[in-house]
DNA sequence: ACCCGGGTCAACCCTTCGATTGATCCCCGC
DNA sequence: GCGGGGATCAATCGAAGGGTTGACCCGGGT
């Protein structure tokens, strides 16, 4: 391996992660951060500065979530459009199988979650440098679906009902608010307490939650 | 002026952004961070073991969400009621009003946002040893302008009900798991109904869940 | 042509929930 | 020591939830 040390681009928009992330990458000497952003223009204009000097980034590490602006997969998109080879490995807070799969389709090299620990931070830039996807176990079985990792997959109809679901809304009123009957409500929810693996609609609604399948 | 540095618990779930809180609070030689902790749990026992050797800590920095376990909030809240006099700075990625008056009525002695400066973080953390509250002016002028104001308080053992709530248990299962019988659940049930202004166990546990009472 | 899955609906029956009322006990603060 | 709030329990009753079975329509794929 080349004694240069790497060079990162750190994009989050909030000052405490960068610092954090900087300090982990940062603390086995091997990785450097070239430059910082904390939205996506930012991020963009970085790259080509550090371009125009010869000392283009090696690594980006972006932060999924960016504030008010372009989100980090947006910002990924159109970096991969002006520099396609540039790694770029996504942070984010949630492991949802959505958020990955919109990373990786938007051309992320990576998906950590922040709960990653340091060692596991400087692994996947090294690796991601290296022109490697890299994916947590974890995560990766998850969306792929391998053996009976079986993320269950609801119908476009029963993420509506959940959404009445979680709002605390009686088979009734969710009936009334899409224009169904109330069996045809029980219905789904029995369906969907089927595909959950849960019994009762207060756990599919926490259990839903978790999965990220609706907000909040 | 060269006072003993202000001892800091820091309080998160990401090891990455505990490195930034630390690298930017430590930056400045006035605070130090004398412990971390990535639970609840784990912050309530590091509180007791600081205290037991007589460097208990002047600030606690906790972040709102820590991911399973019980939250920033409730963590507050427990921290209160064993060390009355400590200090908890909340940091928080969002400024929902409804967080803010969680954290501020589980007696946390401030708020911040993590988009604050490192500035900013190291003159809460100062204010809040010296037992000031503190709020943003941004985040002020909303909780105090828009409020009903009035925030419910739970009682723990509504708080204990509802997290059973949460995971589905239906009445009965809540009774035999606390060792009460089901008209005890009705009665608290009834109360944390009337509190949070909801009229089902669904409803309650989104909106227990929005206000932060309960983890997720 | 056939089947299959999503979406729709109905009837039945049992369980659970939620509201209400009223009660006892304990602890804490005034 | 009195009041109040928290925690505990009981009985009752109507409303809602949940399980089961069976049915129809439609669109897409074999």
């Amino acid at each position: 391996m080349s004694e240069a040390p790497l060079r990162i681009l750190l994009v989050d928009d909030h000052p405490v992660v960068r610092a954090g992330l900087r300090a982990v990458l940062e603390s086995a000497g091997r990785l450097r951060v070239a430059a910082e952003a904390s939205t996506a223009a930012e991020a963009l204009a970085a790259v080509d500065r550090l371009a125009a000097q010869g000392e283009g980034p090696d690594v980006v590490v972006m932060d999924i979530e960016l504030g008010q602006g372009p989100s980090g997969i947006e910002a990924t998109e159109r970096l991969g459009r002006t520099h396609p080879r540039l790694p770029v490995l996504i942070v984010s807070t949630y492991g949802a199988v959505s958020d990955v799969q919109a990373a990786v389709s938007a051309g992320a090299l990576g998906y950590l979650l922040k709960d990653a620990s340091a060692q596991e931070l400087r692994d996947a830039v090294a690796q991601a440098a290296a022109g490697s996807l890299i994916l947590p176990a974890h995560l990766a079985r998850r969306v792929l679906g391998g053996g009976d990792g079986a993320e269950p997959t609801l119908s476009p109809r029963e993420i509506d009902i959940l959404e009445q679901l979680a709002l605390g809304r009686t088979n009734q009123q969710i009936a009334a608010g899409l224009f169904i009957s109330q069996a045809t409500v029980k219905t789904h929810l029995n369906h969907i307490f089927g595909k959950l693996g849960v019994s009762n609609r207060t756990e599919a609604v926490t259990v839903a939650r978790s999965r990220h399948l609706i907000r909040g």
